[in-house]
DNA sequence: CGGAGTGTTAGTCG
DNA sequence: CCGACTAACACTCC
């Protein structure tokens, strides 16, 4: 589930509660989760305190005290979630199965314990994502791995148009390659070629220069209006204030096929573009 | 029960 | 460089 605005809910509703909490304890239920042996990833990280957290895409880059970093990925089902007595703070795919009301659970990876008592839980029912610990070189590293985050300012139309330049993958296929643009996952994908009237499924050279900043534009606004919203599939959060979020209102075409196109009233379709579920109006998309 | 489908990504092969 | 396909794993749904 989780693509950018999901991840980026996470790291600010977690930034708010741990940042500045130092890690007393670490439990760790399943070490494939991990880089390193339970043993060595405890020495590393127990003592050490949270000095702030940062995102690149869907990647998360905790950093401690004394050049030690912990990058998270939640792949599919990943969920971080934040508990201190009443409160819980769930961050990440809620679905059945992932019971948050009773930590630890069945998929229940990792728990970090910090010295006021609270408790972070990283949950992961198929087992994809990862928690890796990194000095600053390796974090680096793996950051380099991805292109620019759709909220860098350094993601401008040049930019965007610079690598659209020469290639005749797919719209879509291009809009998921994390090693271009990061953040952008199944469900955004859809709604911006939605958005921008474009098929999912039309080569980038085949792209008029008009389209091109149109998908440019509309992939910033629909990532940016998905955060506003906190994300997709935050369908059981709340916090202490009872706020809650959910741009699954939002959503125009993902999962709708069958359904009449809002825009122009015609069937949905459903289609595979490199074995992802592609949904789009046949109609007004070009 | 069997089979298809699921939000991510890395890796292989042609 | 590209797309097609598979695997990682564990569920839910029909």
């Amino acid at each position: 589930m989780p693509e950018l605005p999901e991840v980026e809910t996470i790291r600010s509703d977690l930034s708010a509660q741990i940042v500045g909490k130092k890690i007393t304890g670490l439990i760790i239920n399943s070490p494939k989760t991990i880089n390193r042996s339970p043993a060595t990833f405890k020495k590393d990280v127990i003592g050490k305190k949270i000095i702030s957290i940062s995102r690149l895409g869907k990647l998360l880059i905790i950093e401690l005290s004394t050049d030690t970093f912990i990058l998270i990925h939640l792949k599919m089902t990943g969920q971080l979630i934040f508990r201190q007595k009443n409160k819980i703070i769930p961050g990440g795919h809620s679905q059945s199965g992932m019971d948050i009301d009773n930590l630890p659970n069945k998929h229940t990876r990792l728990i970090f314990n910090f010295s006021d008592h609270s408790q972070l839980f990283f949950n992961d029912l198929r087992r994809f994502g990862f928690v890796k610990l990194a000095d600053q070189k390796s974090k680096d590293k793996e950051k380099s791995k991805y292109g620019l985050d759709v909220f860098s300012p350094e993601f401008g139309l040049p930019f965007f148009k610079t690598l659209i330049k020469n290639k005749k993958t797919k719209l879509k296929s291009f809009l998921l390659n994390q090693k271009f643009i990061s953040g952008i996952g199944n469900i955004y994908a859809d709604e911006i070629c939605f958005a921008s009237r474009v098929r999912p499924d039309r080569p980038l050279n085949s792209l008029s220069p008009s389209e091109v900043k149109k998908i440019f534009s509309t992939t910033k606004k629909i990532i940016k209006q998905a955060v506003a919203k906190r994300g997709t599939t935050f369908n059981n959060y709340r916090d202490g204030e009872g706020q809650t979020g959910n741009f699954s209102h939002y959503l125009k075409v993902y999962k709708k096929n069958g359904q009449s196109c809002p825009r122009c009233g015609s069937t949905i379709k459903r289609i595979k573009i490199s074995s992802r579920s592609t949904h789009f109006c046949p109609s007004c998309q070009n």
